[in-house]
DNA sequence: GAGATGTAGTTGTATATACAATTATCGTCT
DNA sequence: AGACGATAATTGTATATACAACTACATCTC
């Protein structure tokens, strides 16, 4: 992996964006984790995106597409479109609210189910990942979200 | 955000789910953080992956596609696309190598003065993002990568 | 109550991501 | 030399993601 560089130097400064940037690192481990959990659940029929707004949907009850987004911190139109794949496969139903302009969704019975049934799977991922990124990692990574949260970085949308 | 449920009661399981699950919770840090770099590069007409596409090619000197995948845990055909792109804005140079399969990707000058001038912005994006995470949080972060790397968890393609 | 302002969701467009299949080349073995 | 298996990259297809623009509805203000 390590190859001969036919240019050593460069500026000092792009070697502490590749060393120090918490985007790259966050990113990378996201891709990795992200693969881990989508192998896992793959023969459920499952992505790991898609199983976050089952699981958010599931908590919420009815919840209108923006409490979706709020918690995840997803935008509106990404949800907009997942959720029109979710609902192609009738795992939400939508219903209009009372409100003209905002509507509900609701987890569907097979939806539910096929949640449900994906938990083993993501059991299994979740050890896994959990090994990989080591009690202390996955103590700060629950601290950084519950900091998010509360701090309020503007959601998007 | 918290709005009467209809329906309070779900299996435990899903609970579990939506409060232990790593892939949501680093999943949920990834957007909120992509966002925060995007937004500081946007101007410089840079989005954060070919940031990190830059600087990988940059300390690699001369670098095989694989090999920048190889350090961005990145799929080989995700990069292919994101070089296109880097090539048509002349940030990057391909040259066939002496293997006629492999070829050798080089930041081009353009290339280079695009990330430089980028620099400040990604220095006001990571003092955010550290601010947000904390030390310790970088610190376990940085240690996630180091060990993912040294398991060598497959890294696709 | 009519027009201004604001909010919820969708649609247009582009990037980022990955898996599967394909293409092109390489190396080896006989 | 030719066949076969391995490797590097590209291409086909689908999902995930976000920003900007738009549509439809609501609320506020005068």
């Amino acid at each position: 992996m390590k190859r001969k560089s036919t240019r050593e130097s460069f500026p000092t400064a792009v070697r502490l964006v590749a060393e120090e940037c918490i985007a790259v690192r966050l990113r990378l481990l996201t891709r990795a984790i992200t693969r881990l959990y989508n192998q896992a659940l793959r023969p459920q029929g499952l992505t790991v995106s898609q199983m976050n707004i089952l699981v958010a949907a599931s908590c919420l009850g009815e919840a209108r597409p923006q409490d979706i987004c709020h918690v995840l911190h997803l935008e509106k139109s990404t949800l907009s479109r997942d959720v029109d794949r979710m609902r192609r496969q009738r795992w939400l139903n939508k219903k209009s609210g009372e409100d003209g302009r905002t509507s509900l969704l609701e987890v569907t019975p097979a939806g539910a189910k096929r949640l449900e049934k994906a938990i083993p799977a993501w059991r299994r991922a979740q050890e896994e990942a959990h090994l990989l990124l080591g009690e202390p990692g996955c103590a700060a990574l629950g601290r950084a979200v519950t900091d998010l949260r509360k701090k309020g970085l503007r959601d998007p949308g």
